[in-house]
DNA sequence: CCTCAACATGACGACATCGTCAACTTAGGC
DNA sequence: GCCTAAGTTGACGATGTCGTCATGTTGAGG
């Protein structure tokens, strides 16, 4: 269906994408479209023939992203303690979100819903459904708690790195002796949110 | 100095301020400025005659929910038990997020910096401080945090109350559980930051 | 080398918000 | 009631971003 692209058409493709890589990393995901353009040496219209959308933008750059997430969980499963294997993977992506402004942003507004983003959520869900299983078969991670739960580790770091870049790994840390068995105190019944990321 | 306002004006003062209160709370601190004057019933010229910039509305606006949150660290002094005021104060702190967008997102970015909010912010700073201390001579609330820890609270709830409006709850009860003596584990020494609220 | 479909360009109109100002209206002292 | 300073109005220019489109350029098959 998809024509292939004519080789200037795919060496700016890619130009724009590293741009685009750039800026959302140092300046969030709503600089102005004219300015990633300009930064990776082409038009306006050049952009917009790429990627009609913004979004479109966003998806093909942060699906690697989402990969790392995917492969951090992997490790994460085979670490020698379980919960050293959870609070790797908590660590990891807050990293990423310290990191890259434009993933923090996404860690909190979620990633535009495409069928292969979906996807990838869906693999690293499962995978991080399992670290948290088998921390909790190891009773050091709470039974009270799910996957959903780990929004609240993501939503509240996203935030941190804003307001004071250095301190997420403070943050975090508190969050874990949170998330620990141990002095564990029975949580309000309230519903855990589904997160999007 | 300031000669006094003439009546209509004072009425017209009025106006704009509930117009405010209600759009920040419910649009968040980014609505535009002619939708307040509008919502008041007045011009966008009188609302920048009353107030020159956006940030001297939202300071007007915000006082009091100031004086609302020292009041209520005064009320978690007086707390039988020292946990559960301190706990209390920070439910009573995510329930103003909760309930107001636009106080949410002060939240987040701090107010703006005025003598008057300095020295609210003095005052109730020193009474949390004194709430936290008191609940860590009772031995509940662990040794190695302190107020700007609270920062992390804030901001989290912040987001979570963004993504998932019903779930600040479990998000503060995960949080609180860090904050407990009981199964506290050695932070990380990095810096706790200055927050602004 | 020629041709044409694919591609790139950048000026443009649409839109939203801001803050200002000259012209008009009105409160309140006399 | 009159006068004037205080207050109000809303149209306006400035700014920034968006997405489009007529026009010009170029890659690549024949």
């Amino acid at each position: 269906m998809t024509a292939p692209l004519r080789a200037d058409a795919l060496r700016n493709r890619a130009r724009l994408l590293a741009a685009a890589r750039e800026l959302f990393a140092s300046r969030g995901l709503d600089v102005p479209m004219v300015d990633i353009a300009r930064h990776a040496g082409v038009s306006n219209g050049t952009l917009y023939n790429r990627f009609p959308a913004r979004e479109d933008l966003i998806e093909a750059v942060f699906a690697d992203r989402m990969e790392k997430l995917v492969a951090l969980a992997d490790r994460a499963l085979r670490a020698d303690d379980p919960w050293e294997g959870f609070a790797s993977y908590l660590a990891g992506a807050c990293e990423l979100q310290a990191t890259d402004r434009g993933f923090n942003q996404i860690a909190a507004r979620g990633m535009p819903q495409t069928p292969a983003v979906r996807e990838l959520r869906r693999r690293g869900l499962a995978a991080v459904t399992e670290v948290m299983a088998r921390a909790q078969r190891a009773g050091s991670l709470r039974p009270d708690v799910a996957v959903d739960d780990l929004g609240f580790v993501i939503w509240g770091v996203s935030r941190t790195v804003e307001a004071a870049p250095g301190a997420w790994r403070r943050h975090l840390a508190l969050m874990l002796d949170g998330f620990r068995t141990e002095g564990a105190h029975p949580l309000p019944d309230a519903e855990p949110p589904a997160h999007s990321a």
